[in-house]
RNA sequence: GGUGGGGUACCCAAGUGGCCAACGGGAGCAGACUGUAAAUCUGCCGGCUUACGCCUUCGAAGGUUCGAAUCCUUCCCCCACCA
């Protein structure tokens, strides 16, 4: 099983790049990997799904997993990929954002059995290192060439790079090494912008450990219309429930590109060849199906927020989408709507315009009266035609479902 | 430390005393068309206001002026070259 690592990860797409050798490692029998999370912020996103599907990978092909969240790099800021010297995060927010990470990290990884996944945290050996140990130890490893030489510091050499910054691939390459010492891991993997730091650990296990160890990185994930992958107008998708909720997570991936979706479901699902490329035929031969989007959706919204949270969000996305009559919604149904889109309880509507911006559907009054005077409002499945219109008669009594565009969802519930 | 260049709205970028809430492009939002696609076309795109209009904004703070993003002073930050 082993063996066949390396090809399940390119006919998915997922291979980017790799040292040579790692094929033979790989045939040698299972070996320790590891990727790294740096706590930017309290929650990771879709795009840290990437990472994260290769660490399942590996460890269904028998490999042991290492997830590490950088509670001592994440004080320092990763350089890599980034155009602009970034903001230091203070110690306790990158504390609580470890905290964070880490919890997440732990649903997608099987924690028992023979090859179990292990956690770790930077902060426990980069914290207590010192200045002088690192620049005699490490730094004594490097070249200013080997490092000015790196892409993610060649990105900066015009707009400018702090030396805080610039240090950063030392400290990966301390964690690799670590790593390689507490735990025997031999493989490091992550975004194809890592490749850099990745190498620079190797390099410093190869000079003091006299060890060969492996890189391995994943592609950018690219969108077909050239977005940034993992934006709606509502910013960022995360995968905490509490920033993107269920409903809009599964939103995010039902209304993917026809001509991204083959390769999401290879990317973020665990689905087989022969599924995915069934479902690819499906997009051409019946796209108004849209098939591909649903399983997409359905099976990434189960890994990440759990089957019930997705069955729920399948259903109310049903609800929404079928545009029956709103009226035939039960009060029950309105009532499990209510925790799936956005939702405000106030006294009482008095206008379609305090809605829309109470539910944050727009982002100021005059925001929500442009959208009215077009056309993009609608309030209990009619089409608000001016500004001035009156909300009408709430639904079981007192519920308001507004719709913004052709998607955006809110439901306000008076009490009175 | 010196010299030169620069900091304009989400991003890029015009504007060098009134015609500027600020050209243009991108992104974003909406409408039409559709499949909760894509592409295309159209409209919108600082806040408040039905509207007239009012308020806040052009790195920061002061000043000159009837009037400043545009002129002056001080300060902060970035870039290039020199030391």
């Amino acid at each position: 099983m082993t063996a066949s690592l390396l090809e399940e990860l390119a006919w998915r797409g997922l291979l980017h790049q790799h040292t040579e050798p790692l094929q033979d490692a790989l045939d040698r029998g299972p070996l320790s990997a590891y990727c790294g999370f740096d706590p930017t912020a309290s929650s990771l996103h879709v795009g840290s799904l990437i990472p994260v599907m290769g660490l399942m990978h590996l460890q269904r092909a028998g490999n042991t997993p290492f997830a590490l969240v950088g509670g001592g790099t994440g004080l320092i800021g990763d350089p890599s990929g980034k155009t602009a010297e970034r903001q230091l995060n203070t110690l306790d927010v990158v504390e609580e954002n470890t905290r964070a990470l880490k919890r997440q990290l732990e649903r997608f990884l099987d924690f028992t059995g023979t090859n179990a996944a292990q956690m770790r945290n930077n902060a426990d050996w980069l914290r207590p290192l010192s200045a002088i140990e690192l620049m005699r130890d490490v730094g004594k490893h490097f070249t200013i060439n080997y490092m000015l030489a790196k892409e993610s510091v060649q990105q900066r050499m015009e707009s400018g790079i702090s030396y805080t910054e610039f240090s950063y691939m030392l400290l990966q390459a301390y964690d690799f090494r670590e790593l390689y010492l507490r735990d025997g891991v031999t493989l490091q993997v992550g975004g194809s912008d890592q490749w850099g730091n990745i190498t620079a650990g190797l390099e410093l296990i190869r000079r003091t450990e006299a060890a060969e160890a492996h890189a391995l990185t994943f592609p950018l994930v690219a969108t077909a219309s050239g977005t940034k992958f993992g934006k709606t107008e509502s910013g960022n998708v995360w995968l905490d429930a509490d920033r993107t909720s269920p409903y809009r997570f599964y939103q995010f991936w039902i209304n993917v590109d026809d001509r991204d979706a083959g390769k999401y479901l290879r990317f973020f699902t665990l689905l087989s060849r022969g599924e995915i490329e069934s479902l690819e035929r499906d997009i051409l031969k019946k796209p108004q199906e849209r098939a591909a989007q649903q399983a997409l959706a359905r099976e990434v919204t189960t890994r990440v927020h759990g089957a019930d949270a997705a069955r729920i969000a399948e259903d109310v996305s049903r609800l929404l989408f079928a545009r029956g009559d709103p009226a035939s919604l039960s009060a029950s149904a309105l009532d499990a709507l209510s925790r799936e889109v956005p939702f405000a309880e106030i006294s009482e509507l008095v206008t379609v315009v305090d809605g829309l911006v109470e539910l944050k559907l727009a982002a100021s009054k005059g925001a929500a009266r442009r959208l009215i005077e077009q056309g993009g409002a609608s309030i209990n499945g009619r089409r608000i035609g001016a500004v001035a219109e009156s909300p009408g008669d709430p639904l079981a009594g007192s519920y308001y479902l507004l719709r913004k565009g052709a998607r955006e969802y809110g439901l306000i519930r008076v009490s009175r």
